[in-house]
DNA sequence: ATGAAAGCGCTAACAC
DNA sequence: GTGTTAGCGCTTTCAT
């Protein structure tokens, strides 16, 4: 079963073997090309004494069967879906959240038997030679900056394409939640808690590092369509509550990660220490703010509150008050949408429901001090 | 920037577009085709002036620059290299070592600018298609039974290929760890401590589902070398403690999950409730059977020991004796393996080192009564 | 049931 | 610098 590539016939060639072809094969057996390949994708239309007289001899001289790439550049079909991303390859495989995209998704694809084609595109090396590269029926492209180079040559590519989360473009399917309603009940549930002063920290609003304040202006400007609509989701909120956006410190980050969210946190709470809740854009950035919170003898919920945004499992087991998104089954739709050819017509949208998630880093503002003060 | 695929011109038709093709152009261009071509691949080929008018002409006519399939055809490079799992592709991102692993194998592939494709071969379905479709420069394949038919058909495919962890082939590259030496020294551990009644909790080791008692022949004909190699390790070790291992429980799943641990669990100690430590072979397992142990009010360490193996977050956070391996580094190690080209006339093997984490879930036997006897 | 012919779209020698 | 000539290995009408 195991074939010697290493035999010393091989020794001085960097290649592995060169195989026999379609035609080879043919030639050996004295019949044409059609039947060969009849053999292997039509066995219906051959004799099954010569199928196997075909399939016999193929193993005898080392055909390993048609060759893939000879195949889809024939049939205009690859066999896969090309998957573009925000963020470096490996940092996907870090990011709960991509990662249960990552499962959906890949769902999809073992149900169509597609592959899935892993497209390697660093955010900060424009190289878009990947994209040219890819040999795929479709692209996947995963949450990136409207601006972002790679998406635009996916878009050149004579492909369909489906996008999650953002950007948001008109003619282009999409599967994504309603970012700016989600933060909106977030907001109005603290609202109701009583809060009215807070501090906000965010991620990566464009692509250039801004790791600091954040003007208004930048946050309407931001290129990533889905923290945008999570900050203004938020500031319609809390202005209709009767605060002046203008005055609440929102800090952005860079790296989507815990100790940023930590630095950030610490950055609101060092321009304002009277803010009574820390709202994150991210669950990732609010167990940062937790961790820089307990650093400062803060408790949570008493001392401040604490939310989040995605509802990944290790929110969850924080206890963290957060919006829960469907982060499969966006992959799964995704894949799907792209997977199905019919009512390819006019661009589709798939927008999947949010939850709001209430847990125990969410309070009445100084409710510890209160119950001191009135009793249990 | 974005086109419109969705077009009135479009609407009949299920295809997104007939792009023009590098022949096109350049006849509407009035050059040859190579010249087209070198605009694309080598603009020092041909006068800035030209390739500009290429460029812009290929713009206008929408040509979507070269053909990444036919190119690779051509080029005899497909710039992706295929990864081969045990499981269904979505279970790779809820077992935390293989995401490890998948980070790991991303970093290398994004270094070489090498995408990375995800072959759908469900072990179910013995559907070998996908791996005969995949146009990719080689593959690597990520612990799989040594019968298993979709690592036949990549042996076939004229491509290099490395293995991780199982199977341990002649003639293929390798990268893993030594399981046996590991699982050594932790049941040398477990000796030390002063343990002689155990039992076993271990993965799947063949291809048909066996949910329950191992024999010692199964044990020895196991198709999943990594597990074999583990099993053996801990017979050795405790043979030479002077524990006859065939009276020592061992008990399989073949589901990898914390569910199944708890239940594999149950029934070791069903069977014998007078082990003083349960082995299992993964971490997942072992979290499945600290709960079962809670469930039975088993006080952990004090009335039952627990181990595990991997070394994934989740058991550093459960404090958990077990064997940390390099999850990432043996993804990486493969990736590099494949991808350096050099130096491919024999197999090559990377074995990595492991690291025996001594955690909260292992003491010696009855410590807890002996303490209460003894004092503290 | 089998074969002949015609490309799929591109790149790479090699000539001009 | 630019064009000519040959394929890369395969599938697919359309005849026979």
């Amino acid at each position: 079963m195991v074939l010697n590539r290493y035999g010393p016939s091989m020794a001085r060639s960097m290649h592995v073997r060169r195989p026999a072809t379609l035609a080879s094969l043919a030639a050996e057996l004295g019949v044409s090309r059609t039947t060969v390949s009849n053999a292997y994708n039509r066995p219906d239309q051959l004799s099954p004494e010569l199928r196997r007289r075909v399939l016999e001899t193929a193993r005898r001289l080392g055909y390993p069967g048609p060759d893939p790439v000879a195949r889809s550049l024939r049939t205009r079909k690859a066999g896969a879906v090309g998957l573009l991303l925000t963020e470096n390859l490996s940092y996907a495989f870090r990011d709960p959240a991509a990662i249960g995209f990552l499962e959906g998704l890949a769902l999809a694809c073992e149900d169509a038997g597609t592959g899935l084609l892993l497209v390697p595109a660093s955010p900060e090396r424009e190289d878009v030679a990947a994209v040219h590269r890819a040999g795929v029926d479709g692209f996947v492209v995963y949450s990136v900056p409207d601006d972002d180079p790679h998406l635009a040559a996916v878009l050149e590519r004579p492909v369909p394409t489906v996008v999650c989360d953002q950007p948001d473009l008109d003619n282009v399917d999409r599967v994504g939640i309603d970012d700016r309603a989600a933060m909106r009940g977030l907001a109005a549930h603290l609202i109701a808690l009583g809060h009215r002063r807070v501090g906000v920290v965010c991620m990566r609003l464009a692509r250039d590092r801004n790791d600091g304040f954040v003007s208004v202006d930048r946050q309407h400007a931001a290129h990533f369509h889905v923290q945008r609509a999570r900050l203004t989701g938020l500031a319609e909120e809390f202005a209709e509550a009767g605060v002046d956006w203008t005055r609440v410190p929102v800090v952005e980050r860079f790296d989507h990660t815990i100790a940023s969210g930590a630095s950030a946190a610490a950055q609101v709470l060092d321009r304002d220490p009277g803010i009574t809740a820390l709202v994150c854009t991210s669950d990732i950035l609010a167990l940062g703010a937790l961790q820089e919170a307990e650093r400062r003898g803060l408790r949570v919920p008493d001392d401040l509150t604490v939310t989040g945004f995605d509802g990944i499992h290790e929110a969850e087991r924080a206890g963290l008050t957060t919006i829960r998104q469907p982060v499969m089954e966006k992959g799964r739709a995704a894949g799907k949408l792209l997977l199905d050819a019919s009512e390819r017509t006019r661009p589709r949208t798939v927008d999947l429901g949010t939850e709001l998630i209430t847990g125990r880093t969410a309070a009445a503002p100084h409710s510890a001090q209160e119950e001191r003060w009135f009793g249990p």
